[in-house]
DNA sequence: CGTTCGTTAGTTGTGTACATTTAATCGACC
DNA sequence: GGTCGATTAAATGTACACAACTAACGAACG
């Protein structure tokens, strides 16, 4: 709420998505007390925060660990994503003013840089900036805050698996492509692009899914398939 | 967390969902603390949980209010629900056994006979049941989670609008037709049926869409369209 | 030797006092 | 008479002290 108890998120947030707490770590509120150097009170208000982003995981009486997400929740956390940012990228398809594309294009070329230059910390974070910049052209502050918790559940992922070099390649021009649909004010272009992009960063991540698994939502269940 | 703070925290937000506290309207701490017996410690901790949930909005040095969801946010979070609570449907039906189908069952007979007697409560309340049981049954808590959120910011258009008759009975129709579509198994099926029940809601709930309404989602972008 | 119970250290939950910020009211000056 | 500014009251943010709970260690008994 006030600096002090803003600056713990912040700096909270960073290293939990940072890694510098691993998944599972406990996050006793006296140790980060003193570290910060500020006194128990902003450090809970804190992780009650950081635990409304999905970050943390709180129990009672027995504290604060950074959240574990199961392989399953990931796969979930992709579908859902590609539903519901794909929706977004409809709806900037008509909403983006040019200005607004062109700094899209401008987060997407930089992107492509700093991919190819292996600089992988950038990446995440302009990767982020991306979703995050395109989310928002959809004047919703729905999309945006729902999106925005399973953003930061899929960035704790970095440290699993990185992707290879096709899948980088992949996810590099599939957001060049949607600036190009975006271009085109084509909402059904924007959509489907945003949605295979997601659904293949999902693959990239988690490897093949096993076929058995209870499946929630199927690959087949592409919302455009007008062809 | 511990007992005082959740028994606050489940006070709130009943009388928040059950209109007690007006959408916009102030929730002083000390005011809370005093009606509820409490100090303002674990009023603080409430009001930042449902903060998390999306009920209430806090901003910094200016305290928490109940939110006020624009119409537009309205509209976006059903179509969100639309898409996820599909997803969640189709791998209901592969996933749920046949007890959880009676389960669910019992619960669309139930709101059937309370929706033709007109116990409005009792409507919202098994509502909520059978959405939260049907998205349970999708085996992912990440699903239950976000929806969640989405599903609380509906049950405050309750004091809004009410349903007139025929749109009650599709809801309760809708209900019942999802329970035949998990017995037949028939995701695709269950989904589309779910798609229409939300989007149908929708409309009931906020009435005709404006035309040039910066459209996140266009009604033409149903997933299902198999005809 | 294993199990169980009690004690103890450490952690989280709660209450209260103090600091800081906000907003409104009153007064003075233009 | 109106507007700008300062003072004051009330609210939230922070710190610290105490209470309650958890878990781990050790001892005693079977």
């Amino acid at each position: 709420m006030t600096a002090a108890s803003d600056r713990v998120v912040d700096r909270l947030r960073e290293q939990i998505l940072g890694g510098e707490y691993a998944p599972g770590e406990r996050l006793g509120e006296v140790e980060l007390a003193e570290k910060l150097g500020v006194s128990r009170t902003p450090v809970r208000d804190a992780l009650r925060r950081l635990s409304a982003e999905g970050l943390v995981d709180i129990t009672t009486n027995k504290g604060a660990r950074v959240v574990e997400y199961l392989r399953a929740d990931l796969e979930h956390i992709f579908q859902i994503r590609a539903h519901v940012e794909g929706l977004a990228a409809r709806a900037a398809a008509t909403a983006a003013s040019a200005a607004d594309i062109d700094r899209l294009e401008h987060i997407a070329t930089a992107l492509r840089e700093h991919s190819e230059a292996g600089r992988l910390n950038e990446v995440y974070r302009l990767n982020a900036e991306y979703h995050s910049t395109l989310n928002n052209l959809a004047g919703s502050s729905v999309v945006t805050a729902t999106v925005g918790q399973l953003i930061h559940a899929s960035v704790l992922l970095r440290t699993l698996h990185a992707f290879d070099d096709a899948a980088r390649r992949r996810s590099v021009n599939h957001h060049l492509e949607i600036v190009a649909a975006l271009r085109a004010r084509d909402g059904d272009w924007a959509e489907a692009v945003m949605h295979a992009h997601l659904l293949s960063a999902r693959a990239s991540l988690l490897g093949p899914r096993r076929v058995q698994a209870p499946a929630y939502g199927d690959p087949a269940d592409t919302p455009e398939e007008p062809e």
